[in-house]
DNA sequence: ATCTGATTTATCCGTTTGGATAATTGACTT
DNA sequence: AAGTCAATTATCCAAACGGATAAATCAGAT
């Protein structure tokens, strides 16, 4: 009963994942069709995205969801973490909590696309985020969002819903940017690459909601 | 010859434009079909949209160029205003004219979701994009980009260039997010309908540069 | 060698898409 | 009342879409 090779979990419906995640970054998942995926994928035909995941809406629902929970489970760890010694608690290691979860995973292509795929998402399709997501797989934001709320100084309940509306838009943007800059292999980027820029993005955010 | 009422350019083209421009902000160019901007527009059937403007390409294009020549016309007269009196040029005046020229145009309606609606355009048709623009209208942009960077201190060039990178992309992601919600009239949004948000804006994007 | 189950392939389907065109309507002039 | 021209409407079309299914292929176990 023991599988001592585990299922290679399909070899080609990780390659669709991946190349999926990678075309609905580029063009939004609107201006991608299956058969562009299954194109892209190798396959002869489209036949494949339903064989594996039942309809282009559920590898999206997939997609979304995989990278989500690698997110949030990095992000409830670095949290807890730092609630377990008070002393490291201060608005920018929730900062670092926040931006270092979303970045940097295991495989290095793994989640590639990932940031900019879910910005996306979320502006052309915030219904659906919202649902897919059911409140489950963004509890590490939502406590991020919390220790920033209560660490924050100077500045009225009203002022620091603003600035953390801010900051959320701000981090899914420049992650996105920062995204489709180091994916074009095609061009150095030194701006990108320095591995000061995500310093200065924490700067930037901790002088957002300290100004 | 002359015509004493100026030919109403088109009710309906005005309305079609205005509606695709709302339509395109909310869910992408490729989520919003001729269909439905046809039937949100009142028309029964969609031929209205080739009629008018040849095809939804052109559509677009042409809703681009509309609110990037307001816009640039706007920048390019606050930046010639602030050349003419050099004691005015500092970062919090370029940024103003920056965040100024984007927003508050004269007819409230005459724009409405074109920030919104031209971010997801770049982010999923970059090439389009600047095809459209041709360079043309962005002229503005690049003159407060100039005189930003020469307004930098403590910065090498390449730094410079990746603030400004940033600043970019947080000044179309925060406009985006702040249009989707003030056009948003089901719900009141304090956050966003204080006047003091879009000086919070400014004090931000000057951090970010001066940091 | 054969069987078995997973995968890939080749098609088919009904619907939607952007676009094109001919007929109709409506306002205005003469 | 008839003519004119812009605007609207009713259709038609080929291509592309997401999805479904039966046949062909492949690898591993027996």
């Amino acid at each position: 009963m023991t599988r001592l090779t585990v299922r290679p979990p399909s070899d080609s419906a990780d390659k669709i994942k991946r190349i999926a995640r990678q075309l609905f970054a580029e063009r939004g998942v609107d201006g991608v069709t299956v058969r562009d995926i299954a194109e892209a994928a190798g396959q002869k035909n489209h036949a494949a995205v339903a064989y594996y995941f039942g309809s282009k809406d559920a590898l999206v629902r997939e997609l979304l969801v995989d990278g989500a929970r690698l997110i949030d489970e990095k992000r409830n760890a670095l949290l807890d973490d730092l609630e377990a010694d008070p002393a490291k608690l201060n608005l920018r290691s929730v900062l670092e909590a926040l931006v270092y979860s979303s970045i940097d995973f295991g495989e290095p292509e793994e989640v590639s696309g990932y940031n900019r795929f879910v910005f996306l998402l979320d502006m052309t399709h915030g219904e659906f985020f919202l649902d897919a997501l059911e409140g489950r797989w963004n509890s590490g934001y939502l406590r991020c969002m919390e220790h920033l709320r209560g660490l924050m100084q100077h500045a009225s309940e009203l002022q620091k819903t603003q600035k953390l509306v801010f900051l959320g838009r701000y981090l899914g943007a420049v992650l996105s940017a920062r995204e489709s800059k180091l994916e074009d292999s095609s061009r150095p980027h030194p701006i990108w690459e320095d591995a000061s820029t995500l310093g200065h993005l924490i700067d930037t955010m901790f002088a957002m909601l300290e100004a």
